[in-house]
RNA sequence: GCCUGGGUGGUGUAGUCCGGCCUAUCAUACGGGACUGUCACUCCCGUGACUCGGGUUCAAAUCCCGGCCCGGGCGCCA
């Protein structure tokens, strides 16, 4: 008989008298430990009664084939070591009997982890991040990392968080914006970034984190936003492909489907979504970003439509000072799917005298941003680039209803810790 | 920033509208006991809670005011 080690954590004990199970959890998922009082020694019968929910143990068995429902082998012990103990009551239940709200869980987010379909969000999170880099990398892009601790708001927009610097005022950066612009004045042509963003608004949302990833991306020597825009709808159509292909048991856990979308991906012209929410009841006016309820509706009319995953573009011009006018549109695009916005991205302006104009034309002053308007002025070709949010996407992804559950230990308006 | 909803044992809940029959429900957990194939094991016994402060009232988990804590929607965004 060949012996084997098995190290976990005790699941639940169920004491039938004269026979003893112990199931016990590890990474790999469920194992059966059965103790029939005839044919383990006495010592480790007795022992087990001595054992909590949680414990963590090593057990030396044999392995055999097993009658129970649930598990094909079960496990005969023949050693059980005790590694550490668990204290009780437990702060939330792993084995799931009850549920608890999603503060206690915070609260106690180690615990929470050790459930089997919350440890999948991020086995998948991490499948995830690897085929982007397999993907981008194969792209010929350059994976790069910039500071996080900036001097001042690298695109003005949203609120930044102070840090203390020594004697100096700094802020936490809110986007790789400035960096990543920077090296395609640098010449790396193809860059991404998977990053964090630091955003100190004061939302309190289900879609909304204070911390949160993004991917990031920027790529130069491009004609317009096509460009980057399909290397986006590539990139997500190969994430998908490859997470449907490799985490079939994951995703069949969580009870999840992956529907890889068609490449390419809808298109959709902001003069035709502001007609199409004029059609159903919204009073959007022309030159408006869409509102969150606009973005649902035009998620609802998509999905009628069986689309996903698709680009909106053309928006006016006055959306970002820092996106290529075009005309009375601009060249930026967001991709939205089922009514939630996950990406934005565009051309930018590359030119040093538009944009300082475009600068003025936004009510900003010039001086505010003469590190960044430095870049421009010694030849920068034409570039773009995206910032798509990690949690938004696997929300979309796994069909979670809150972003907290997105990323291991959430920064909202009110948590800081653990 | 604006608007809203909530806080009952370790955990999740019932009760709150319409105050008294609440000595507070149920499940799970925890402690003890019985049980040789469980798989949400089962059964018996036990332990354990009204967010805090003030007010109204003969009487407050329940009504009112304030604090603390938390959720959600909008704006903004990813």
């Amino acid at each position: 008989m060949i012996k084997m080690i098995l190290k976990g954590w005790i699941h639940e004990i169920r004491d039938l008298g004269g026979i003893k199970f112990l199931i016990l959890r590890n990474r790999e998922g469920l194992h059966q430990i059965v103790l029939p009082k005839k044919k383990v020694s006495k010592d480790i019968f007795d022992m087990v009664s001595t054992l909590n929910k949680e414990d963590v143990i090593a057990i030396e068995c044999e392995k055999r084939d097993s009658r129970a429902k649930d598990f094909e082998f079960e496990y005969l012990p023949s050693k059980i070591k005790i590694l550490n103990k668990s204290e009780t009551p437990l702060p939330l239940d792993p084995a799931e009997k009850v549920s608890a709200e999603m503060d206690t869980r915070l609260d106690n987010r180690f615990l929470d982890l050790r459930k089997r379909k919350i440890f999948n969000i991020f086995k998948i999170r991490s499948e995830l991040l690897k085929y982007t880099r397999e993907f981008l990398l194969k792209e010929d892009f350059i994976e790069i990392h910039t500071p996080k601790i900036i001097s001042t708001a690298s695109e003005g927009g949203t609120e930044l968080f102070p840090v203390q610097y020594f004697e100096k005022r700094a802020y936490l950066s809110q986007s790789p914006q400035l960096y990543k612009e920077m090296m395609m004045a640098a010449g790396f042509d193809r860059v991404f970034e998977i990053t964090w963003y630091f955003r100190a608004e004061e939302h309190n949302t289900r879609r909304h984190l204070n911390e949160s990833t993004a991917i990031d991306l920027e790529m130069a020597f491009i004609k317009d936003e096509e460009d980057i825009m399909k290397i986006l709808e590539n990139l997500i159509h190969y994430t998908l492909k490859k997470l449907s292909e490799n985490c079939k048991n994951e995703l069949d856990e969580m009870e999840v489907k992956i529907e890889c979308p068609e490449l390419p991906f809808k298109r959709i012209m902001y003069d035709e979504a502001v007609k199409i929410l004029h059609d159903r009841g919204s009073n959007i006016k022309w030159g408006d970003d869409l509102g969150t309820e606009d973005e649902k509706i035009l998620g609802r009319y998509m999905k009628e439509n069986n689309i996903d995953y698709y680009f909106i573009k053309k928006f006016p011009e006055n959306k970002i000072f820092y996106i290529m006018p075009d005309g009375k549109y601009c060249r930026g695009f967001d991709l939205d799917c089922n009514g939630v916005e996950i990406t934005s991205g565009g051309q930018r302006i590359h030119d040093h005298g538009l944009l300082v104009k475009r600068i003025q034309e936004f009510g900003l002053d010039p001086e505010n941003f003469k590190d960044y308007l430095k870049v421009f002025r010694y030849g920068m070709p034409p570039h773009g680039g995206f910032g798509m949010g990690i949690e938004r996407f696997l929300m979309e992804i796994l069909k979670i209803d809150n972003i907290r559950e997105c990323i291991l230990f959430p920064r909202d308006r009110n948590r800081i810790k653990p």
